[in-house]
DNA sequence: GGCCAGGACACCA
DNA sequence: TGGTGTCATGGC
């Protein structure tokens, strides 16, 4: 399978579609603080929301959510703030260097960084030790309103369990393959994202719950 | 007590 | 290029 048809264009829209219809509009994201936006998804990495909100209560708690004091705290004290969400000396060190590149670079502005080209902002985040495909695309979606796909294991899974993808297709190409099959939209990616994500942690998990799972009938892999 | 969660990265074959 | 181990906490 290395191919994408129309069908499974077709395919991905009528689940979205399905999907949307079963758990309701999904308003993901509730900061309105660009950088809680930012260092949310670095702290959400592999970890629960719940975690990583814990974690961001704690930095406004201490009145730490600032680039300039995330930039004047050493690894270890943030590392502390943050333990809740875990791994939380390697996201320090991801939150440090992110709010070291805004402060260099930026004047520690964070609409100033935001705001440059899509293309650009991608890979200044990836070039910082600790963001990856993912949380850049979090980023460039969630706080710089970009239209770019979030690809996370979630959808992955979902493509996967579907039929319309292999196991291990690349990210990039992924992305480019969902990016030429829905219609390029802020609004709607990031629907799209926050109702795949629902659905994986409710229903198709990694023992997926296919009894109560309402893109049963479209799915090719029921059960594994 | 084990499993899993809104990843990234180093290392190895 | 793909597979695997590591990083860590908290809820279920």
């Amino acid at each position: 399978m290395t191919e994408w048809s129309s069908g499974n264009t077709a395919l991905v829209k009528t689940v979205l579609c399905k999907l949307h219809a079963h758990y309701g509009s999904q308003y993901w994201w509730p900061a309105q603080d660009l950088l809680e936006m930012m260092v949310g998804a670095i702290l959400t990495q592999a970890t629960s929301w719940s975690n990583a909100s814990a974690a961001i209560i704690r930095l406004k708690k201490a009145q730490a959510l600032h680039v300039d004091i995330l930039d004047r705290l050493s690894d270890h004290k943030l590392a502390l703030l943050i333990q809740p969400a875990g791994f939380q000396y390697a996201k320090a060190q991801a939150i440090k260097a992110l709010v070291r590149r805004i402060t260099d670079d930026y004047r520690g502005r964070v609409d100033s960084f935001l705001s440059i080209d899509a293309s650009s902002l991608r890979e200044q985040l990836l070039s910082i030790r600790g963001i990856g495909e993912e949380t850049a695309d979090d980023i460039l979606l969630y706080a710089a309103n970009a239209p770019i796909f979030v690809i996370d294991n979630y959808t992955r899974t979902l493509l996967f369990r579907l039929g319309v993808i292999t196991n291990h297709m690349p990210y990039a190409k992924l992305q480019s393959l969902i990016h030429r099959s829905l219609h390029s939209d802020v609004k709607s990616y990031k629907e799209y994202h926050a109702l795949i994500v629902e659905h994986g942690k409710r229903v198709c998990r990694k023992t997926p719950l296919c009894d109560r799972c309402c893109i049963a009938d479209l799915c090719r892999k029921i059960g594994t």
